[in-house]
This record gives structure tokens, sequence and C-alpha cells, in this order.
DNA sequence: TATTATAACTAATGGTATTAGTTTATTAAA
DNA sequence: TTTAATAAACTAATACCATTAGTTATAATA
């Protein structure tokens, strides 16, 4: 009974198409092969394990992530371009929930190939932020700021911690911030 | 074979142990059942389901980091009162990964015994800035603002995307970021 | 044409949550 | 004191989940 055609790419479309869909962050191996109309054990044949799936839908929702991002900031600069990004990584994660959830629960201690792959991530950043002519630590402390700044904002709406003050806009509590982070910016680089 | 002496409190008691040591925010029923040495279907005579235990532990994580963070900031006000909490949250993190995973898991969409649970996590941020005489609104703000910033530091740092600088001390960072949230507080109140 | 490699399969193991039904000791009632 | 009810343990079973071992059929190659 060989061939159904099946090949790697084709199951990790098939699990991307089901985590943009669905939310969710993962697939079980049963489902994925329900929906290819193959038997779990068949997946074996083109996929290592679980992990390794997970690595290549990581590689593709980074990606995804990063070419968004580049577009959001495309022809602007400091201020102008930090607000489109800000805006653009809100975005992103809450109409790709299942990607940007599998992006922040992956754990990158150990294994060095993820954090190759996520270095594409923090590069955006640190070329936003080149602009400024920060020098380089400070180019990494206010790096991190923005990225906890814009993280944070996200896990907390995401887990429901907005529920109290549900009727203030949230959109205004992250542009406070962002301008909050700009002002503390500018003053850093008055230092220089 | 009546009664070991199990109770509902002998099974949160161990589940919590476990958290805590493991660094993990759950425990299986089979695992928990092994360290109390009965078989796994007999935690379900205290417990209704894996739901029930966990916020039975989300219970007591939300206690121990409520006062933990209360008796961080005893006898402080306004700007010092912020840094010593800020400091308290990130070491509580640190100290109780199993537990603050825990609570950063926890989503409280649906179910309203969990938002109610979740309030008195709110409420400490809210006091601490209640000292500055802020308007509702930009209490609401200002509030998610610190919220953000804590998590989103300690969240981008657990993952692991602080390593690329590496060398880049994480504390310096995080009272950049603190100095900058306050220095945005400032600048808030002085347009009132 | 015979061999080999591959891509599917079945069967099995072990971990996870959960439910149904059984046993038994203790507690409460008769 | 005997009896009945209850509660806390149990076994057995179902249903997912990941994974491995071993089997089979077919396509490509020697």
């Amino acid at each position: 009974m060989r061939s159904k055609g099946l090949t790697k790419e084709i199951i990790i479309a098939e699990a991307v198409m089901y985590i943009e869909e669905s939310g969710h962050s993962t697939i079980s191996l049963h489902e994925l092969a329900r929906r290819l109309e193959v038997k779990t054990p068949s997946l074996y044949n083109h996929i290592k394990n679980t992990k390794d799936l997970q690595h290549e839908v990581f590689r593709y929702a980074i990606d995804k992530f990063v070419a968004n991002q580049n577009a959001a900031i495309a022809g602007r600069k400091k201020d102008d371009a930090i607000r489109a990004f800000s805006e653009a990584y809100y975005n992103f994660a809450m109409e790709n929930k299942g990607l940007y959830r599998l992006i922040m629960s992956m754990p990158l201690d150990n294994d060095d190939m993820e954090k190759e792959m996520a270095v594409p991530l923090l590069e955006t950043v640190i070329n936003l932020l080149s602009d400024y002519g920060l020098h380089d630590e400070a180019l990494a402390h206010w790096q991190r700021v923005l990225r906890a700044i814009l993280h944070g904002f996200i896990s907390q709406e995401d887990l429901g911690y907005f529920y109290y003050y549900k009727d203030v806009d949230s959109k205004k509590s992250r542009e406070i911030a962002i301008q909050c982070f700009l002002n503390g910016l500018h003053a850093e680089l008055g230092t220089i």
C-alpha cells in the first residue's frame, strides 16, 4: 500500500492550517492523521516526532511574523516606525493566536537550533532601535523593554486580566505604554 | 478497604509540593496518586477532576503571591513601593516558577470563579498606584502598563529570549523599564 | 527479472483523564 | 447488638495521546 503522496511539507501545511484556524498552538498526531486520511504511525515516515513537527511550524510562524513586521515598518523611521511596529505586533498576535502562542510557548533553553530560529524575531526590534544611534548596551536594554511591553500586554489581555476594567479601552492603554517607552528612549538619548 | 486517611487537603498539599519543587505548573493524577500511594481513580473520591485540583492550587498560588507582595510594600509609598513591588514580583516568579507559570497559564475567559480568585492579584497593583491620586481611567491604564512590563520581562527571560545579549545584566534592564514607567507616571500626574 | 528501499499498514506499550461498578470498613440508625 | 447506609478505597474499562516494532506492497533500481 505504497504512497498516498504524503510529504513532510504536506504534513506541516496541514498542521499550520489547523493552528491558524483553531487558535490552538498544537495539533495532535491523531487529529493530524485523521485530517490527512492516514493512520497516526504513518506520519513517522516523514517526521521524527512531535517536537520535530513543532519546530517546523515554529519556523513558519517566525517567518510570517517577521514578514508582517517588516511590511509594517517599511519606509518608516524612529518613533513612527516603533508605533507602526507595535500596532502590527499586537494585530498579528490577535489575528494569529495559535501561531503567536506557539512562538511564546517555545522555551529556547536547551536547543541551539531553536535559538537560531528565533534570532530574526529579535533582530526586527534591534533593527528598529538602531535608528537611534544607541550604544550596544543601551540597545540591548531598550530592546528588552520594548519586547516586554508588547508581549506583556498581549499576554495579560489574552489571559483575561483586562476584564477588571473591561470598559477601559485597551488600545489606549497600549498607546500610553508605547508613548512612555518613547519618552524614556528620548531621555536616554539626552544622556549620551 | 476503607480510609487511608486521604483528604482533599492532603491531595492539594502534595500537588503544591510537587509544583513548587519541580517548577512545572501541573501534575498528572497518575503521578499524584503514585506519590500518595493510592490508585488514580481513588483521587476522584476527593476532587471533581483535574480542573478542580488546578483551581485549588491556583488559589494557593495567588494567596502566596499576594502575601509576598504585601510584605514587600509594607511601610512603603509611591516610587519606593513600586520599586520594592517590582523586585518582589520578579523574585517570586523566579523562586516559584511552577506557581507563577500556573497563574500565568490560567485563562480567565469563561469561568467567573477563576476571575474572582484572580482579583486580589489585580488589587495589589491598583492599591500601589492609588497613592498617586490618579483618576479612575488613568489608574486602569497605568495598572495595565505596570503589569505588562513586569510579566513581559519574566516571560521573555523565562522563554530564553534574553540569551541574545546574555552578558547584558537583566536586572539593569528591569530597572530601566521601571524608571521609564515611573517617569511616565509622573508626567501623567503633571497633566492633571 | 530480482533486489532494495520506501511508504503505508497493524499491533503493541505506556502515559493521560475519566467513569462505572465492586468491595469493605466504619459510622449511624434500628 | 445487630443492621443498614455511607464513604473510601479498589478493579475494569474507555478513550485519547505519542511512540516503536514489525509487516506488506509497490515503485525504482540493479
